[in-house]
RNA sequence: CCGCUCUUAGCUCAGCCUGGUAGAGCAGCCGACUGUAGAUCGGCUUGUCCCCCGUUCAAAUCGGGGAGAGCGGACCA
């Protein structure tokens, strides 16, 4: 995965591959790359409102999908949310506006997104059928462990053994060639090549991003619900204080815990899949004494420089919320209005 | 519907039997040390004790009612 884009111009199956972390089948993107003109992705969300940063991650392939030639598909995912115990449909059905704004503040070309509210179409008589197909394929056993990831609540409801289903059902419903979406929706896309061929439906490709750790411990994936995330909503001091507070150890591969749990490095993840691919070139401001300024084109000598310790973590930091705040502005004045 | 168990700090739980108005670990916060964070020291904070009613001078604790969660209710006698 170190590309060759020495030359500033990524072929599409780079673009289309480039910071996943995993993508099935190898084969059925291969194809896809061959011709993306016109193909379709998807990534659905349950309306939140305010985009937060692990929204921005899979924004960011769509993004290359779209420079690849992909149309892209939203989906505003508001009966999902209802599914997963989220809130009144009234409520989620209003922020689900309020999330298609962020979006388009945050870069996703407008013209070639296609917004789509789950209820628009879920709700008929031939995907309702066809839900229960499914639900006939599929063991409780199977949905729960699908669901593991993504539920919310402390208790199984049966809505949520029936939520992954609906994911299933939306990839043909939606006409997709290629699903997104991050690496806790692997399973359910797992689900869907499983189930989809008993309804006469072809498995879906699908393509997982990475996630990103803990801000502050970089054991676990950042949760939006609990502990310290970034959102469009944070003002610049309140970015500089997060990434302040974040863990930071000079290297790219951190010792796991003291009870063997593995860590990654925050600061160098939101600088590889969330301001390298936004940006062409990145300053590190740094103070004489230590040497003046580092600039990068890429992310790979800038890991390097870290873990060399050419780069101390706290200049890193100090440039890596200056350009998350370039990434937030846009959606924060967007919420302001 | 019936039965059993559970509900106390952000989290996991102790305390309840033998009433005297609340504790531990972890987390969090603050300082020291590091040119970041972490680790390591030092210090600190935190509560409608699920809700209502009752008994009592006094209820997290006893009694009654209610809510939520977990498990069970098959067959064979």
């Amino acid at each position: 995965m170190s590309g060759n884009h020495t030359d500033g111009r990524m072929d599409a199956h780079e673009l289309i591959t480039r910071n996943v972390a995993e993508v099935v089948t190898e084969a059925e993107i291969e194809a896809l790359a061959e011709d993306p003109e016109g193909k379709r992705a998807y990534v659905g969300y349950e309306p939140s409102g305010v985009l937060h940063i692990g929204h921005m991650l899979t924004a960011n392939k769509l993004i290359d999908l779209q420079e690849a030639g992909f149309e892209v598909t939203v989906l505003l995912a508001d009966v999902h949310a209802y599914l997963n115990d989220k809130g009144s449909f009234e409520e989620i059905r209003r922020t689900a506006e309020r999330m298609r704004d962020q979006f388009i503040a945050y870069g996703l070309e407008e013209s070639r997104t296609q917004f789509v509210l789950g209820s628009d179409f879920q709700l008929d008589d031939d995907y309702t059928l066809d839900l229960h197909a499914l639900g006939l394929e599929t063991t409780i056993a199977r949905a729960e462990r699908a669901m593991a990831e993504i539920k919310s609540g402390d208790s199984v409801k049966v809505s949520q053994a029936v939520y992954p289903l609906m994911q299933a059902l939306d990839i043909p419903y939606l006409g997709v060639d290629l699903a997104v979406g991050g690496m806790e929706q692997r399973k359910v896309h797992m689900l869907a090549r499983d189930v989809l061929p008993g309804i006469d439906r072809e498995p879906p490709t699908s393509l997982h991003t990475p996630l990103i750790a803990d801000l502050t411990t970089g054991a676990g994936k950042m949760s939006s619900s609990m502990g310290v995330t970034i959102s469009m909503e944070d003002s610049r001091e309140e970015i500089d204080a997060k990434v302040e507070k974040a863990y930071c150890p000079p290297t790219a591969e951190p010792e796991p815990t003291g009870e063997g749990i593995e860590r990654e490095n925050p600061v160098l993840q939101i600088f590889e899949y969330h301001v390298f691919p936004r940006f062409e070139t990145v300053v590190v401001e740094r103070p004489e004494k230590y040497g003046g300024d580092l600039v990068y084109d890429e992310y790979a000598p800038l890991e390097a420089d870290l873990e060399s310790g050419e780069l101390h973590p706290a200049d890193a930091k100090g440039a890596l919320a200056t350009y998350l705040d370039r990434l937030i502005a846009p959606g924060r004045e967007q919420l302001a209005e």
